[in-house]
DNA sequence: TCTTAAATAGGATTTATTCCTATTTAAGTT
DNA sequence: AACTTAAATAGGAATAAATCCTATTTAAGA
């Protein structure tokens, strides 16, 4: 994956076989968690370490490349950073899913109501997913 | 606190001091995680055991009489289960603040958007409190 | 190819959470 | 007020999760 080589070039980071792999699984997954990335990596790099994946998570986020995704009941799991975004997760099948929608009148109904100045906001939504109600 | 003591009771669950006092304690805080429930108990009940607070608050959570709060950048912290609502988070001072805001329309254009049945959501929003702007 | 700062491996350590079971207790009953 | 019993607690052991440490390896620029 030449975009994440470029990414991390863009914060100075080495562009190590663990770090690509650790991206490229996150990427191709949407949503997953620490012990799910460390499965899927060690078969291909045998000598990952745990400590270089809880690092590299850390660091990776601390550079906004990035994000945690914090579920109801659920393990910490983690994306790549992109547009902000509403999770859903189905309660059937625990499969999250990405929404984009216009979030700014509650926003601003939250800013009327509370004199907070919002600088990120966090949804999560529960439900059915249209496969698990069929 | 009485009650807590029907709350209890209303889920066939005994009224033991550790457990009216880990109530008490979330209660008057609003949001706290388990450390700092511990810490705060803990003077007033010297044989507090951690595995009594980790066994309460997962009882109390399947029984829904406490929450989960699940904030960006923090531990985990808890709240009594009460009406929906959004919570805001003060990334200058941490403080935890509800706001009770419509989010109806939103559901519904998420709804529209994505097909899924919405049964709960949980809206975190990151930003500055009105003292922390003064 | 050489150099070097950054990154990794993997075991040790620390921290967090759950488990186990003998003892205690809440609360209903007599 | 004492009796009974199922539920709950204490606290140490066990397990799991996360971080730390440092000798070795590696990415990447010269």
């Amino acid at each position: 994956m030449e975009r994440f080589k470029d990414v991390l070039k863009a914060s100075n980071l080495k562009s190590t076989h663990q770090r690509l792999a650790i991206l490229d699984c996150i990427d191709s997954f949407g949503h997953i968690d620490i012990d799910a990335i460390y499965e899927h990596i060690v078969p291909k790099y045998p000598s990952m370490s745990k400590a270089t994946l809880y690092r590299n998570i850390n660091d990776l986020i601390s550079f906004h490349i990035l994000e945690e995704v914090k579920l109801p009941n659920q393990k910490q799991q983690y994306e790549i950073k992109k547009v902000p975004h509403i999770h859903l997760l189905c309660t059937h099948c625990s499969k999250v899913e990405d929404v984009f929608v216009e979030t700014k009148p509650l926003l601003e109904a939250v800013t009327l109501n509370s004199g907070f100045t919002i600088s990120n906001s966090f949804i999560v939504m529960n439900g059915t997913c249209k496969e698990c109600k069929a």
